[in-house]
DNA sequence: CTCCAAGTTTGACGAACATCGTACTTCTCC
DNA sequence: GGAGAAGTACGATGTTCGTCAAACTTGGAG
């Protein structure tokens, strides 16, 4: 994988609705994604986004959120992290996000 | 399961998000509640939602889906079929469902 | 009443998946 | 440069999940 930092802007595209569906279906994921979203900046480094895990399946899940377009691999600080890919991910399914992120405010 | 018709407005609640996704993120399924989103009606005769499926594994998705409270078991005619639950899905989750047919409708 | 079509239930099987431990890489900081 | 933290890659393992086949149920049509 890219020792070097995050590649341009020329990202792998967004999946499409089935794969991303899936990709979020996984209470660790959608967790991971949760953080993402409320985090201002849309970024954190990985540690931030779960806990009580080994750290080998969190590289898993972040492989597949990732695979998926949802997550885009990037440097924060001295350690590396994830960004929300907001804007391609809004692009590809209008309204996703805010539907998911809204209903998991609500539900607590 | 009731061989009586469908029960009143006391049907289940909807499931939380992670549970939606889950129920969504299968191929299947996922084709099975488009079909229903399509249908001007609503719903729809059960062989009308798939193709090349045993029914029992059709039945099995079936049950899945009204579980989460996307499908509401009704008779449709002489046979039976599923209503899509539309109002109560925008309750729980505001903008989820016409976020993914658009996008499904736009990707082909 | 009998037969048939349409769904359901149950059980079994194979594939996909989440999880972990260990070893390996690659940074950063001293 | 070396030590250590932070992630990653690789197997291995146990569980969940999708699928089917066969037996049972139910509602209508003849």
């Amino acid at each position: 994988m890219p020792s070097w930092e995050t590649p341009p802007d020329q990202l792998p595209p967004v999946a499409a609705v089935q794969k991303l569906l899936r990709a979020l279906a996984d209470p660790v994921r959608l967790e991971m994604v949760r953080r993402l979203a409320t985090h201002p900046a849309g970024e954190a480094p990985c540690s931030d986004l779960y806990e009580g895990l080994n750290k080998s399946t969190a590289t898993h899940h972040f492989k597949i959120l990732v695979e998926a377009g949802i997550l885009h691999p990037v440097m924060v600080g001295p350690s590396r992290g994830h960004r929300l890919r907001r804007t391609a991910l809004q692009q590809a399914v209008p309204g996703l996000l805010d539907a998911l992120m809204g209903a998991l405010a609500r539900e607590g």
